[in-house]
DNA sequence: TGTACATCAGTGAACGCGCGTTCACTGATGTAC
DNA sequence: TGTACATCAGTGAACGCGCGTTCACTGATGTAC
């Protein structure tokens, strides 16, 4: 530790002083990030054809012509690429729920609930490893960081968002509900203070339910858990899993126009 | 393919005739069966330390004692080894939950469903990577065989037998609920065949919910995913636990006593 | 604009490790007469 | 009961492979005067 090894000189901590040079270190800077991008692009695909256990540092070089040593100048260990395929990986779910959720008409609660599930697991179908990755077993040996805390929870705040809107409108009566147990409520502490007070806690604990659903549908259907239970169909399938958050979402009050 | 090497015998196919020499070949037969789950015990134990994608012949081979090449003589590969292990999860599994569900009163079917979804999350808080081993990301390049089926069945086949008593004793009123779209219905081909026509279809979507959630929840909180969410405390965590698979018990009409 | 120096990217060899699987073999254990 | 033979378990060496990470190095690219 107390020997500055001249190796590894990490990213350049946006040189303090930038007025002039800003162009040239730029350039740099600008390769650089090039670069890192590419080596993570070459990891997502390696991840998608082996999987998390089996990505390899070297096969990603070899894959992007480089000799695997090279790759230290951008990533400090594997483990920091697995990071960021993380929180990569969190972030393009989040992006599509997004988009798909943006693209229904406002007052229409419903349906942008089920365009946020059905988002999910589009998503999910066409980056299988990637789902795999944040929502499947975790990678032995590998601890997720902070840094992944903010975009796993952007779909969750998607759909709390369309609870509190539906409170908003009037469409979900906070009034209804019964109240919840205080033992859960005391369970529900830590996500208490992330969520508005118009979202009751039971309403909060059906909220986790449906989400714990829809991530657990997507799943059973990604890991081969629906064999000999539903039909091999693709349409048949869609059908029954838009049946399923179409459930989810009737438990928490959002129901048709 | 054509020459037979003389190296793996596989298991002796119980010699076909057997009134003389019974028992001296009982004797080989039984220190053969004896090994091969000494061997797969430590391959369970290995599991657990290094997760599935981790798990090698040679530390098993190490760990009993063995050179790495013996080990051929009572498994054919590692994968037929990850095959025990997962036929063997989920019938330690099913024996767990069908174990807590038969200590129960048998007109308590409410208190059934709870026992066994706490049986089921007993198990996993127990046996971890046993719990990802079944329900998580596949092992890369592994592929399931037919042996995992009814095994893996039996969790759901007591979930469902709780629902089939539900409609005998009256305590679920088929004729209550709604009529299931018919994609959906369709969509449950496969499974149809396997659950008694007790439950009709509307009701089989319900229990399947049921069952998606109870293995999301508790896949949730063993993967981390319930970090920033749940309190950390066991007590907590679990009246949690409770109140979710209780809220699953309510949609399929088992309601308290 | 031109030169001297510092910074950085990429190289290639190496360390030390573990893996699955095969194979010819030595002994011990059972079987048949 | 005693011997000749067949079956099987376990050995040790080897094949061929890939991995993460370190390190001293060569050049190229930028920076300061």
């Amino acid at each position: 530790m107390p020997d500055p090894t001249p190796h590894p000189p990490g990213p350049p901590a946006t040189t303090a002083e930038g007025a002039p040079g800003r162009r040239a270190a730029g350039v740099r800077e600008r390769a650089r990030a090039e670069l890192t991008r590419e080596i993570v692009a070459a990891a997502r695909r390696q991840l998608g054809e082996v999987g998390a256990a089996a990505l390899s540092l070297r096969a990603v070089a070899r894959e992007i012509g480089m000799v695997s040593s090279a790759v230290y100048r951008y990533v400090a260990s594997r483990d920091e690429l697995l990071t960021l395929l993380i929180t990569q990986a969190y972030d393009a779910l989040g992006a599509a729920a997004e988009e798909a959720e943006a693209a229904v008409p406002r007052e229409d609660l419903l349906a942008r609930w089920l365009a946020t599930c059905t988002a999910v697991r589009s998503w999910a179908l066409a980056h299988p490893h990637e789902h795999a990755l944040i929502f499947g077993s975790p990678v032995p040996g590998y601890a997720a960081p902070q840094t992944t805390i903010v975009p796993a929870a952007r779909v969750p705040r998607l759909l709390i968002g369309l609870l509190v809107e539906g409170v908003r409108r009037g469409r979900i009566d906070p009034a209804a509900l019964p109240a919840l147990g205080t033992e859960v409520v005391a369970a529900l502490g830590p996500v208490r203070g992330d969520v508005p007070l118009e979202v009751p806690d039971e309403l909060l604990a059906r909220g986790i339910l449906a989400w714990t659903l829809l991530v657990g549908a997507v799943s059973f259907e990604l890991f081969g858990h629906t064999h000999n239970v539903v039909d091999d169909d693709a349409h048949l399938r869609e059908a029954f899993f838009t049946d399923q958050v179409r459930r989810a979402a009737d438990l928490v009050g959002l129901t048709g126009t």
